[in-house]
DNA sequence: AAAGTCGGTATTGGATACAATCATGATTTC
DNA sequence: GAAATCATGATTGTATCCAATACCGACTTT
């Protein structure tokens, strides 16, 4: 999608540690040392604190003067908060989006779709997911919606790799694409908008379930 | 509010950079210079370029690897974006924030609205208006929600800012939020949320009619 | 013995020096 | 003469070193 060549070191590493964090390899809680991940990732210490400030504005970490960074720990309240404002934000995308969708973008969509039916990795899974997400989201062209959106979606497959939920979900969530994708291509748009709420819904609840 | 002590430059650098842009001193598509703002605001590159990556989360400035940062431009679309997003958003954290709104929250909102009356400089006032509203969502507790709540505001404020509507907008501001504290003061639910929509709608129109 | 204080160590934040990248203008080539 | 190329200057990003702060244990004092 964007050229790798303006590979600031500093967005290389952010997305090296949210893989790291999307995969489980860092729990939810867990110090980050910048020491012990600037050697491990082979940089400065400079470049890994930018990233984390990144990861934190994000919502991935939590960060605290002197003291330190953490994997971000999402409670339940906090999870609840994520997928309700989503519920009213990306229905608003979508709507906003229908109109104006292009082949293009329904195949965007699609390949992302069924690159996620057979990848393995969790944060390839998020990554995809979000591809799709986004896919039938641009064409509304509503860069700060679409910015708001996509941090809610970052912040929700973190709550996915806390409730563990990967294991059944994508099976699951694969069909609800699908269907909300073959709603958008017939343009139907109450049927889209449906699609897209039940996905949510169920996606909630199953993080919730899931969590403890 | 937070303690002082922990004044790690790169926030309190942050601070001042946002008051600059919000006071207009920094007007947007201004290119931000790393070595002229470093050495005027007497520190070293480095927190300053914390403090920009934080702006640039925030929304506030745009900044392109290698290339620098710039005070953000917001168009029309940007702005109908952040008032439609306001406008589900902060119902929601107000209708769960009433049942357990205290005295003491209603008194920090009102001393807001004081203050507000009599302050001058741009950059405090839409600080108060945050303080007023914040006052009023605190109390719901969902720190997601009030986290998404607050980026939008302060992106609001420098859509004011580049409106020129602040000249027009405190005095009409002040009766709204009036109104809206009444309601929430005597528990009335509806009028509370109509008195919000309204303030939030009339905020958007004059944003909208200031601009071009 | 308990609580508070003082010092040492570990870890983060900041300053300076260096490398990588971009922009601008002159120069060369067709 | 126009376009492409290269070199030079300006600006950002990165590495290394130093300072500030927090954590932790021993010690003193009551």
């Amino acid at each position: 999608m964007i050229s790798d060549t303006n590979k600031t070191q500093s967005e290389t590493i952010a997305v090296r540690i949210r893989t790291l964090i999307l995969n489980g390899a860092l729990r939810p809680g867990q110090p980050l040392r910048q020491e012990a991940l600037s050697e491990q990732l082979s940089v400065s210490r400079t470049p890994l604190r930018h990233a984390l400030q990144s990861l934190a504005e994000e919502g991935l970490v939590e960060t605290i003067g002197y003291k330190g960074a953490r994997v971000a720990e999402l409670d339940r309240g906090m999870v609840d908060d994520l997928f309700e404002m989503r519920l009213v934000l990306e229905p608003l995308a979508l709507r906003s989006a229908l109109p104006q969708i292009t082949k293009l973008d329904l195949a965007r969509a699609e390949m992302a779709l069924d690159a996620a039916d057979s990848e393995e990795e969790l944060s390839r899974l998020s990554a995809l997911n979000w591809d799709f997400h986004h896919a039938l989201y641009r064409p509304s062209n509503r860069q700060m919606l679409l910015r708001t959106i996509e941090q809610l979606n970052k912040a929700s497959a973190l709550a996915e790799v806390i409730a563990s939920s990967i294991v059944v979900r994508p099976k699951k969530s694969a069909s609800e694409h699908r269907k909300l994708l073959q709603a958008c291509r017939n343009g139907d748009e109450a049927g889209a908008i449906a699609a897209l709420g039940e996905h949510l819904q169920l996606a909630h609840h199953d993080i919730r379930t899931g969590k403890d």
